[in-house]
DNA sequence: CAACAAACCGAATTATTATTCAGTTTATTG
DNA sequence: CAATAAACTGAATAATAATTCGGTTTGTTG
């Protein structure tokens, strides 16, 4: 019962065929590559299939020899981008959480996603995209579905407080927060750069910290009175 | 010496006249509460004059009687915006800053803030239009700017340490913080929506907190020693 | 090397939208 | 109530970009 790719839905955002010929796997690639750089150079708005097909020093007729349409090669971008982020997730899970305090885990946690948006191109435009374009919101749910529930699931490992529902509440706020932080970090010189790495990891330990036994949010309330 | 509008630049981009009659003032401001609406249900991609204009009950040749390009209902939305943060910003800076504790400053400001994001419709796409068309990038960077050096002031009679520019570095990751998480605490119900705001307030304490005198960010590193 | 398919080409087609403009209606004013 | 200007109309135009398709070149295979 051969039915490997059966998985695959939206017929008009998955690539024509699984190519055939080494050159044509490479020329797929090639197209992702050019995309995402040029993505980052001129913006979703001003990127042309005429654009990436001469860039790429081919015709539009062979790009959709290989996309059946624009979006196609967008979506292709946004699930690059997801498989990167389910890499990092998994590797989180595996870290020794029990075993860590909150900030340990937080350090090693924010650097494993800094080096997801290090290694990825047009982290900005591409996210957008995916909100955006309405036939790629899919995907960008799902990212969110599994770095949210990823989270959740290490803060119970870190006995944080809360249903699993407050938890995952707690996991957007991470998340929107690291994204934010990190698109300036990754666009900044050394210096700041590493500065702002850190101001990052005092805000999410911060977070996670209060969300930990035995901590009252003492601190603000007791200001406040 | 009349000229008192001299001020404006970028012709293109400004309405066409100062509306004479009563009816065509509103209508400017309908034109663009109409636009904040659709641009907030059908998002920028889809917001076309003649949907505008339809939408109004007014055809397309009035719209342009009114904005010389579709760039322009966009550029005065993106004023308005600016012109609230502003307002707001100000406000901060009048609180009175030295009397108070960090976390009682960040309280209010932060309040002060969400009270700007609540008021204005279509924040998000309105921010990302703002960023992603060359056209009215000016306000993008008016705006950062703008909330950037009043930060900075503030940092300055709270006594954080750290030069100039850092106190701006700093004030960069205060509003790509403030603003990715307001964002969900303004689409969030009730009481998610009240949590989510205390967690903001929580990290953006931290932050303010990690800068202040005596602080010597150790919380961190202790850990990971 | 013939036959077949994969890759490729790019001008032509189609679709979508912003923008214009020649006129019409509505308000204001002397 | 003319006369003038402000508001308004919507079909026509212009510009841009996605997509198609008939045909060519290149690679593979028996």
């Amino acid at each position: 019962m051969p039915r490997e790719r059966q998985e695959k839905r939206m017929n008009a955002l998955n690539p024509r065929r699984q190519p055939i010929q080494q050159r044509a796997r490479e020329r797929t690639q090639q197209i992702l590559d050019i995309t995402a750089r040029l993505l980052e150079e001129v913006g979703i708005d001003d990127l042309t299939t005429i654009l990436i097909a001469k860039e790429l020093g081919i015709s539009v007729g062979s790009l959709y020899h290989y996309f059946p349409n624009k979006h196609a090669i967008m979506y292709a971008l946004g699930e690059r981008w997801l498989e990167e982020m389910t890499i990092a997730m998994n590797d989180m899970e595996s870290f020794a959480v029990e075993t860590m305090t909150p900030n340990q885990f937080v350090d090693k946690a924010i650097n494993r996603m800094l080096a997801v948006y290090k290694a990825q191109r047009a982290v900005l435009p591409l996210t957008q995209a995916l909100w955006a374009i309405p036939e790629l919101r899919r995907l960008d749910e799902e990212h969110d579905y599994l770095v949210i529930s990823k989270l959740a699931n290490i803060f119970e490992r870190l006995q944080l407080k809360g249903s699993r529902n407050e938890l995952e509440r707690v996991g957007r706020i991470y998340l929107e927060t690291t994204h934010a932080v990190l698109l300036s970090v990754v666009s900044q010189k050394t210096v700041r750069s590493k500065r702002s790495l850190e101001d990052l990891k005092t805000m999410i330990a911060a977070l996670v910290q209060s969300h930990a036994p035995g901590d009252s949010q003492a601190s603000k309330e007791s200001d406040q009175a």
